[in-house]
DNA sequence: GATGAGCGC
């Protein structure tokens, strides 16, 4: 085997002859497109423009697969016939670009009727917070006169009180009256001993704070760690929430406080997940 | 170290 002597230019002296190249073009690791371009402006003056984008489908590529495509010989019911969409048999419709956005917003502009709409709502006031019961400026579910206007306001229609035990919404209302579905909880005093005991039934769970988690700590995995000391109501992990990463903390509410506490006193300062778990009481999320 | 989202016109 003979060395190859034959005293061959570069082919990276090829491009070096040629003029100066007018662009670059490269992908780094992480798939973003930089793309530089070497331009002269109005002024005469030489500038560079660099542009940095993220790779998505190269449509060069795109472009040749479907020219490549169109040279393929028919099969089926049109073997034999000539190339291209015969017009008896072939609607040809127009092009249908698909664009990509972030945020699953279109990147187009806002039609500007709903600008308007918008506009209009908030003149009008509209969308403004006006409570059920009080008509105070605050959702019905934080009225704090709830529990003695939710009865008066929400009464099921009339007629056997008597029985006691028949309050169940299940027949139909009479026309003009609208039928609505009371859940238990908001269905008046049905005396002491009744399931569903107290007034909240959802805002005043005993309720842990665990901070010391590690930030890929899923609902899941709290509720099982803590679903072997009992009935666990809620689970909700501290996230933010542009990435969706966890923020190191978490709630877990049980339906039991005396369960909630034992869970405390068992999981504060054990080891999970490398970690060692810091588990309190939690503070009330709001003013109630 | 850290104290929640959403409901609703």
């Amino acid at each position: 085997m003979a060395t190859e002597t034959v005293p061959k230019t570069s082919w990276a002296d090829d491009v070096d002859e040629l003029e100066q190249p007018k662009t670059e073009d490269f992908v780094d690791e992480n798939g973003i497109r930089t793309t530089i371009e070497y331009a002269v402006n109005e002024d005469g003056k030489k500038v560079k423009i660099t542009r940095r984008t993220k790779r998505t489908l190269q449509k060069s590529l795109v472009e040749h697969a479907v020219a490549e495509h169109k040279t393929w010989s028919k099969f089926g019911h049109e073997k034999g016939n000539k190339p291209g969409p015969d017009r008896a048999t072939t609607t040809v419709g127009e092009n249908v670009f698909l664009k990509l956005s972030q945020g699953n917003k279109s990147s187009e502009p806002e039609p500007s009727a709903e600008k308007t709409m918008k506009a209009t709502l908030a003149k009008a006031g509209a969308g403004k917070v006006v409570c059920r019961l009080c008509k105070g400026d605050h959702f019905t579910a934080k009225c704090p006169y709830k529990d003695s206007l939710a009865g008066l306001e929400e009464t099921p229609p009339a007629g056997n009180d008597d029985d006691g035990e028949t309050a169940l919404p299940a027949a139909p209302a009479a026309p003009g009256a609208p039928s609505k579905y009371i859940p238990p909880s908001m269905r008046g005093n049905r005396g002491p001993g009744e399931s569903m005991r107290g007034t909240g039934s959802r805002d005043d769970l005993p309720t842990l704070r665990v901070t010391n988690i590690s930030e890929d700590t899923q609902e899941n995995d709290l509720r099982d760690l803590f679903g072997t000391f009992g009935r666990v109501a809620r689970v909700y992990v501290g996230r933010d929430r542009e990435t969706g990463i966890g923020k190191g903390f978490a709630f877990v509410s049980f339906e039991d406080k005396a369960t909630a506490q034992r869970a405390m006193e068992k999981t504060h300062g054990r080891g999970y997940d490398s970690l060692i778990l810091n588990v309190q009481w939690s503070q009330p999320r709001e003013q109630k």
